[in-house]
DNA sequence: TACTGTATTTCGCTA
DNA sequence: TAGCGAAGTACAGTA
């Protein structure tokens, strides 16, 4: 009482078997392809944390890279997940299919149990995304490390990444009369956390050059309310910028 | 040159033309069904950022409350995707089929350009979630709240999410000696961030109470090393505790 | 709507 | 592998 079809990189049955439903998954997944199952399923979730959900349709995605999403119809995010790197398994515990996902560091299992699979598919989909993405914190940086007079006449940056005791400053240098500069920068409107962020570096370096006063600028959009008074009781400074969009 | 099958709460295409696709998007969605397409397509996007991902095979998830999904073969997080609430909207604009989405605030975009569409389904996937689950951070702090002489022989709460000048801060509460104490809560091991967190707000406190040294007490399973020199340069304590996992 | 903090965050990078 | 910070983070709660 199932359909099959199978066309060029598509494989789909209706209402299969849970043997076939196993033999499916088992095979395209070996084949690097992405599984799709649609159907009644009860789901349950053992590690950094713990989580039961109850039986209901959802489209659960099976990658080969070991990834599982389980999806409702609402929101962004699976109600359920695996990373990359899980090893999935599945078998029939009549009268339920188990597809299984485990995965150490941290130790963690999901664990789909369907009552029955209405639909199941798979995809032969790309595997390396090429995508291009522009509004970066990383392309933030390149325009102020080419033009370093935008964000003060004089500023000379040093070094990207600089390690200090409380972390990598994105761009540490030195100012029109020689003092040590930390930079921190934010492709988006920025916080107390920001704020905080920043002091903790500006007091690292502190530390570091006890004869000189380091000095703090947060580089971002804009900042709210709570993140300038932050930045204004740490002394550090603001400087409106934001990454190139064009 | 397709195939068309419908069962309970599947419907699905092979190969579908392009104005059989925009119609069964549409119906689908408008009964709040989710709709799955797997085809060759282009995505450009245009928000908060910018990013243009070249033609090739993916699967693309559309859901009735707006959210779009678009997905390779590798990761946990989709390639491309909008979060609910936007309108997705479609058309047939020879020789593509476009997959649009748009959201407000911030204004938004996101263009999906199918070649052609090897495979699309709808499906009727649950709503709601109803999803339990254990070992939060708010379960920590319940169990704080039952037992707080766990966190300390006298201490006692007085309020949860109490507000401060630099934000709510998880528990607060008096010492046996009757000093102001903040208590910050992390259901992981927590590192710099977290010490200047519970730092806001102790410093926060401090201004409001300027009589008495204020206490701050971050409590999580573990630290990482510059968590603990953090916290010890500004005077603030650690004890060990994570939420209950039964 | 904006702000703040949490998350089974994921992801990428580096030591 | 662990630590640290970025992300078009999403999401929930609140003012």
């Amino acid at each position: 009482m199932y359909q099959s079809c199978d066309r060029m990189s598509v494989t789909a049955l209706y209402r299969p078997a849970h043997r076939e439903s196993v033999d499916l998954i088992r095979t395209a997944l070996n084949e690097k392809k992405l599984v799709n199952l649609f159907g009644r399923c009860r789901v349950s979730y053992d590690g950094r944390a713990r989580s039961e959900l109850p039986a209901g349709n959802r489209l659960v995605v099976c990658k080969p890279d070991g990834a599982t999403l389980v999806h409702t119809a609402e929101g962004q995010e699976p109600v359920n997940w695996q990373p990359p790197g899980a090893t999935i398994s599945c078998r029939v515990a009549d009268p339920e299919l188990i597809v299984e996902s485990q995965r150490t560091s941290p130790q963690e299992t999901l664990l789909i149990a369907f009552a029955y699979v209405e639909h199941i598919t798979a995809y032969d989909v790309e595997m390396s995304a090429s995508l291009t993405i522009e509004g970066t914190e990383k392309q933030l940086k390149q325009t102020i490390l080419k033009h370093p007079e935008q964000l003060e006449s004089g500023f000379e940056p040093r070094a990207t990444e600089r390690e200090t005791a409380a972390g990598p400053v994105d761009i540490y240098g030195r100012d029109a009369s020689g003092t040590p500069v930390a930079v921190e920068l934010k492709r988006g409107r920025v916080g107390p956390e920001a704020a905080s962020q920043l002091s903790r570096y500006v007091d690292a370096l502190d530390a570091e050059f006890p004869q000189s006063d380091v000095r703090g600028i947060l580089v971002a959009p804009s900042v709210t309310d709570r993140g300038a008074n932050l930045l204004h009781k740490n002394n550090l400074e603001y400087q409106q910028a934001q990454p190139p969009t064009e």
